[in-house]
DNA sequence: TCCTTAGTTCAAAAGTTATTGAACAATTGG
DNA sequence: CCAATTGTTCAATAACTTTTGAACTAAGGA
């Protein structure tokens, strides 16, 4: 482990809430949530949003303590801190990819907008 | 019903999580859903903020659909809009408010600075 | 009617968050 | 070593959110 995170009581709910309310991040936490166990590298992400943009989010994602950073390589693999998040806010996570999944407005990763309308 | 209100399909995800992200409206929320069914004026939440910006708070809570307003008099009677929350989101209302009261840091109706550290 | 109570609106200021492009590091493969 | 890949950092800007005080409206009671 690379970058700075918070122990899972640092975690806090007002935070957490805030960082999940912006579109391109609930994004980001589906995608990792449909694909749990496997780390992801950035750059499946890159059709939410630029490179320099998605490391933003990314970072408040990690800081947040939704996320875990791993440098391997020039790559980090990113996975969902879904254990620390259960054990904090029981039923949060699932009632909000649910909420998420039941939503065709919002954006998805690897649903371009081209997709979507066709 | 007075003042403008989303219907229960228009109330989108990641606006009611980023209307809940802010402590002062998870705090007004919260006091809610534990007097559930008693309609609450304004006056209950002064000491987690000026009048003003409870007006502002509220209005936010009213436009993502968290809450409902009613014009009695020269009083709002405040209401919960939990089925409505419970419909399009199940589980997220119950998480939120659960994973709140567990954290004794987060500011909360009827609890003052003074009462917290002494 | 006049005063009080309850809350809103408005404009300004302050603070925060999101987005961008250019420049930078670090690793890996040729 | 060189070039490509992967992602970060920085500074600037744009866009939004929060907070404030003063002025206001509308209802209710004396």
């Amino acid at each position: 482990m690379s970058l700075p995170h918070p122990t899972a009581d640092q975690i806090s709910l007002p935070i957490v809430l805030a960082v999940l309310g912006d579109p391109t991040r609930l994004a980001i936490v589906r995608y990792l949530a449909s694909k749990e166990g496997v780390p992801l590298n950035c750059s499946k992400f890159l059709d939410l949003a630029s490179k320099t943009n998605l490391s933003y989010h990314l970072a408040k994602l990690r800081e947040a303590g939704v996320t875990r950073s791993e440098a391997v390589g020039t790559s980090r693999l990113i996975t969902l801190r879904r254990d620390d998040l259960d054990r904090r806010f029981p039923g949060l996570l699932d009632s909000v990819i649910a909420a998420a999944d039941g939503d065709p407005a919002l954006p998805a990763v690897g649903v371009s907008e081209a997709e979507v309308s066709v």
